[in-house]
DNA sequence: AGTCAGCGAGTTTTT
DNA sequence: CTCGCTGACT
């Protein structure tokens, strides 16, 4: 049932308005999720088939909160709702139809790793010099092409006489070429594809139209030109197109998100109406002050003001440290102050510019055994022990990834070397097939000879594999299968040192993933669990429940609130960043930077600290960096300024170092953890009942402390003996 | 084929 | 500081 009366008058406006163009204004706290998900609820009460409706959202968490929040309103129905991200949205319908674009529905999707890789051989293939061409620049380029939906050829034309423009467009042309062959998309075709597809097929894209006739997209501040051009698509013939945004929380442009969508959003749909939610629900008065005392300083924006009916609260409160070093011990202490007021972990998040900033934090958090969560860094999925063991899984999907073949061909090593896997590439690229069926051939392949036996050890593999796969075995089973016959873990296991034991880890919560998907997808596949891994990024599986302080950058803050924030770092070449001093358009950068700030300071509820070093390490080297101008932004009167007294603090009021008992106390970033688990709270011992989200109850017959996590075995009533990590188990006692 | 030392280069933010 | 590449050696 919507909740009408829980809504103020402009967010009833916003949900009552269901037909025509919508564009909602919604600062920051302003209860826009509130009003998306009642405006759902509303529409299928109105007689609105729910089938109709998609909500277009950023991230994988927000389209799950946005999912489980229409679940709880709407009750029948809210199943048949299309709650999705640009990028999955075009992944499903890409399944469908993409043979229309020559392509095999099975496709693979390529990460930046893979990107690069590719690029790589893009590079070497062209004989170009990659000191004046280097991957990442070639990239860039592209992607910024295919997000103003830019194909290789029109690129060509565009390029006209400048040398550079051109080599760089028969980069994107062989880059391409390369991918098809491999059957994969990058992110960015996702999108490319999906408005190439509706463009060539109108019919196709009628369809979806009529299947899509309510649009909702949010953070539209975000949008670029092709997810533009994609929702033009889609809108055009019924126009019910809702769109939410906030051109202040606007921080991607780097990624090529178009501030003008929103802001031009009237001009470009006549007959708009525009609704504006200024009225805070988050934060106290001092934070919504020096959120707007920032802010102001933007020019090119869209005037409004924030306000709340919260009192004033605390006051935000600004330390200078000596070093990068005491900020962070600073931080960490303050942190567990903040716990005698009643404050828990899971209320406190640390806000920096830039993920190599989390390490010190780490450290210190580590050293006070105060629990966290780290958040962004080096992705799980791009680990090398992971990207190895989904390589599997993708070439037994999609036989064409020859990027993923060449990656696993040798790993565990079979004795096939590089000069073989090259004469194999050459052979596959001469007669258009594919890697993998070239090596399927390997006896046709003269120069070949000496390698075949190997090479068809690795053929076979693949082949059993993918009987298995086809016999119907549950993909928690195909991957132990992997793991056995590859005999992965065992050369991990014989290797003994810290860092195997650490990839073992890895490999065993990916299982516990796959294990995971299989139990909640509706109906669990192989390219189903690829493409969730494909899309789903770390943050998106960030649980709520547990009670840890939250570390991560202010881009990946967005979206959320906390009781207590720290933003750290604030000094000038670190934040606003010392790139953006050099850019062209310096001021534009400055404020794109400025925005950041201002959703940093916007996640907090009821306070937030500021800080800065004087000296940081930097790449080896000392800094000494000014406080941040946004600091000196944020009015007077609503900031403590609380200098150096710290010191003195830490020498007298220093807390007894805590106990060290079953805490992994390794540095943090060593093979950087995204989660550094304790198994600590273990409550179960031998003899009890536990219960494991695939596995079911069972009996806990044995627990072996094995460094710094505990190996248990567990005998459940269904599937049998299983030994697991604790920390990645996660049994329930029962 | 595989390993290892030594050197040079590059580092914002991410679906 | 840390990655990644190169080239020499086992």
């Amino acid at each position: 049932m919507i909740q009408l009366d829980t809504l103020n008058d402009m967010q009833k406006e916003a949900v009552l308005s269901t037909e025509g163009p919508l564009l909602i204004l919604a600062g920051a706290g302003s209860g826009k999720t509130r009003v998306i998900t009642n405006r759902i609820a509303y529409m299928i009460e109105d007689g609105i088939n729910p089938y109709h409706i998609l909500a277009i959202t950023f991230t994988n968490k927000a389209a799950a909160e946005m999912r489980s929040r229409v679940d709880n309103i709407v009750g029948f129905g809210s199943e048949s709702v299309w709650v999705s991200t640009f990028h999955s949205l075009c992944v499903r319908i890409l399944r469908r139809e993409i043979e229309l674009l020559d392509y095999d529905t099975h496709f693979t999707i390529y990460d930046a790793d893979d990107q690069k890789s590719v690029m790589k051989q893009v590079v070497k293939r062209m004989n170009l010099d990659n000191k004046m061409y280097p991957e990442r620049t070639l990239l860039n380029e592209i992607s910024k092409a295919k997000e103003q939906f830019i194909s290789a050829s029109a690129y060509a034309k565009e390029a006209g006489t400048d040398f550079r423009r051109q080599q760089i467009a028969k980069v994107y042309e062989e880059y391409q070429r390369q991918l098809k062959s491999s059957n994969a998309l990058d992110f960015d075709d996702l999108l490319f594809k999906t408005v190439e597809l509706f463009q060539f097929y109108p019919d196709v894209l009628e369809r979806y139209q009529e299947r899509f006739q309510y649009l909702m997209v949010d953070e539209y501040q975000d949008t670029n030109h092709i997810q533009f051009l994609l929702i033009r698509q889609l809108a055009q013939k019924y126009k019910n197109l809702c769109v939410v945004g906030d051109d202040d929380q606007s921080i991607y442009r780097f990624r090529g998100a178009n501030i003008y969508n929103i802001l031009n959003f009237e001009e470009e749909y006549p007959d708009t109406k525009v609704i504006r939610l200024e009225q805070n629900y988050r934060s106290t008065g001092n934070i919504l002050k020096a959120a707007n005392g920032v802010i102001h300083n933007n020019k090119g924006r869209k005037d409004k003001a924030l306000w709340t009916g919260q009192g004033e609260g605390e006051k935000v409160v600004f330390h200078q440290y000596d070093s990068d070093y005491q900020e962070a011990e600073q931080t960490v202490w303050n942190i567990r102050k903040l716990l005698e007021d009643g404050i828990s972990y899971g209320d406190v998040a640390v806000l920096y510019r830039t993920n190599a900033q989390s390490r010190m934090f780490e450290e210190r958090l580590i050293l006070a055994n105060v629990p966290y969560k780290l958040v962004g860094g080096v992705n799980f999925y791009a680990r090398k022990e992971i990207k190895d063991l989904i390589c599997y899984l993708k070439v037994i999907e999609n036989g064409s990834d020859d990027l993923c073949v060449q990656r696993i061909i040798n790993v565990p090593k079979r004795g096939i070397g590089a000069a073989s896997i090259e004469k194999a590439a050459l052979f596959a690229y001469q007669n258009q097939m594919p890697l993998l069926d070239a090596l399927f051939h390997v006896e046709e392949i003269p120069s070949l000879a000496r390698a075949a036996t190997k090479i068809k050890g690795f053929t076979r593999l693949v082949e059993e594999l993918r009987e298995e796969l086809s016999s119907g075995e549950p993909l928690t089973i195909l991957f132990q299968s992997i793991l056995d016959t590859t005999g992965y873990l065992e050369e991990l296991e014989l290797e003994g040192t810290p860092e195997a034991e650490a990839r073992i880890e890895n490999i065993e919560e990916l299982k516990n993933k796959i294990a995971q998907y299989e139990d909640s997808a509706e109906e669990p596949s192989l390219s189903g669990l690829l493409e969730e891994i494909a899309l789903v990024a770390d943050i998106d599986s960030m649980s709520e429940d547990d009670d840890k302080v939250v570390l991560m950058t202010l881009h990946s803050a967005k979206g959320l609130e906390f009781p207590c924030v720290f933003m750290v770092g604030l000094e000038e070449g670190v934040f606003p960043s010392g790139m953006v001093m050099y850019s062209e358009n310096v001021e534009e950068e400055i404020e794109e930077e400025r925005r950041l700030c201002y959703v940093g300071i916007t996640r907090a509820k009821k306070r937030l600290f500021l800080s800065a070093a004087r000296q940081r390490m930097t790449r080896g080297n000392l800094q000494m960096n000014a406080i941040s101008r946004f600091v000196s932004e944020i009015p007077d009167e609503i900031i403590t300024v609380a200098g150096n007294a710290v010191k003195r603090d830490m020498e007298t009021k220093r807390p007894v170092k805590p106990q060290i008992s079953n805490v992994y106390t390794a540095k943090p970033s060593y093979g950087k953890e995204f989660v550094v688990t304790r198994a600590t709270d273990i409550d179960y011992g031998v003899g009890d009942r536990v219960r494991h989200i695939k596995f079911g109850e069972g009996e806990v017959t044995a627990l072996v402390s094995g460094g710094r996590d505990y190996e248990v075995t567990v005998n459940f009533d269904r599937v049998g003996i299983k030994k697991m990590f604790a920390s990645f188990a996660k049994l329930q006692k029962i």
